[in-house]
DNA sequence: AGGCATATGTTAACGCCGTCAACATAATCC
DNA sequence: GGATTATGTTGACGGCGTTAACATATGCCT
């Protein structure tokens, strides 16, 4: 999309930005992210930063997108690594790395959360980033309620519980609140909780055969 | 705990300080707290906040604390109101409570889950009564898996599993990403997913009687 | 009661931040 | 080649968290 080559001026200061506020964000944390921060890093003024981006909610809109859309590739890569897995295998593979994905952008993920539905809306591409992740899910499991492996519920109600399932280990691990050593690490406790959802709703499904 | 009257130079600047900052939460947002602010809605200096807070960590430290008290207390009354409920009944009502507080008080709630582990660390007051809200968890699962209601797997595993529906949930709901028509009021989500999950891990836990 | 230590609050100042206005310079287009 | 546009700079404003130095009230000790 974006050319990353230098032409001009001072090179492509606005992928520039960008790769120095994901490189901040993993190192200091998201409260640490400062415009002016950013514009020090790439050697360039303070006010340059406002010929690429409207403002700091911009730059955090366009570095959230690009979180979703991050998330969105890998989802389609791990699902296109087993093309013929069943529907809930394939639930599975999505709870699981959705997971992998927070916990190894710890910054990066709490960014693309730490806004408010209002700001979303003023922001369409992040909208419809997020929108597209989320329809992931939605297909996956809308395949699952039609073969029967999941409960005949509605789809957006199923979806949302299992969003709500990864969202919340994601968000739990990332603010290290699960740091007990009996526990395995999140990203293994992603797989296991989605397995075990999923066979879970999968026993509920079926007609109790006594 | 606090006596709330006035009786030296300002009145009880510290409670009326939190008192603003809850308000302010409510009404602006997590993101609107700032020192100087309160101490003008308080009317007084900006620096005799000081005498009181170390810091502004500090303060949210201490909102925190007493968010998690809270949801202690709110628990247990819940629980008192059906004190002859049985195991996984008792998991139901701490699910739909937690859930039915976060979407009360949803400023308060991101605040509690805003500051990372390190931060928790500095503040023992807050790290213990996260611990006592999550303890109350525990305790439920542990019951529930000894009378054979839930599957005989870890404790901790069983409730961080709760948790992360209950949170994640909360989370996304408070964060304004479930406003699909379709969909319930978190509230109503939160006593169905709890009441969900239960069924199905009950399921889980019986032999699978064919 | 008097006096002193302590608790509480104030003013002034520092450096950081986001942002705007005005100005400068490079790239591009007719 | 000159005008238009894109990009970057300097300077300034108000707000923030925080510190230092100073002021005043409270309460304890003898």
């Amino acid at each position: 999309m974006s050319q990353p080559d230098d032409s001009y001026h001072h090179g492509n200061l606005r992928s520039a930005l960008i790769g120095a506020a994901l490189a901040a964000l993993e190192h200091e944390g998201p409260s640490a992210l400062s415009l002016r921060g950013l514009a020090r890093a790439v050697g360039v003024s303070a006010t340059a930063v406002y010929r690429h981006f409207a403002n700091k909610d911009d730059l955090v809109a366009t570095i959230a997108t690009e979180g979703f859309e991050g998330l969105s590739q890998d989802m389609h890569a791990r699902l296109a690594q087993e093309p013929d897995a069943e529907p809930m295998r394939r639930l599975v593979i999505l709870g699981e790395g959705y997971v992998a994905y927070a916990v190894a952008h710890p910054a990066h993920y709490r960014l693309m959360f730490g806004k408010r539905m209002v700001e979303r809306a003023a922001y369409p591409a992040l909208a419809q980033a997020a929108a597209h992740s989320y329809g992931i899910l939605e297909n996956a499991v809308a395949d699952a309620i039609a073969s029967g492996d999941l409960p005949a519920m509605p789809v957006k109600m199923l979806s949302t519980l299992s969003w709500s399932l990864v969202h919340g280990l994601a968000t739990l691990s990332n603010d290290g609140l699960l740091t007990d050593n009996s526990l395995p690490a999140s990203a293994v406790l992603g797989k296991t909780f989605t397995q075990l959802l999923a066979d879970a709703l999968h026993r509920l499904a079926q007609p109790a055969e006594k």
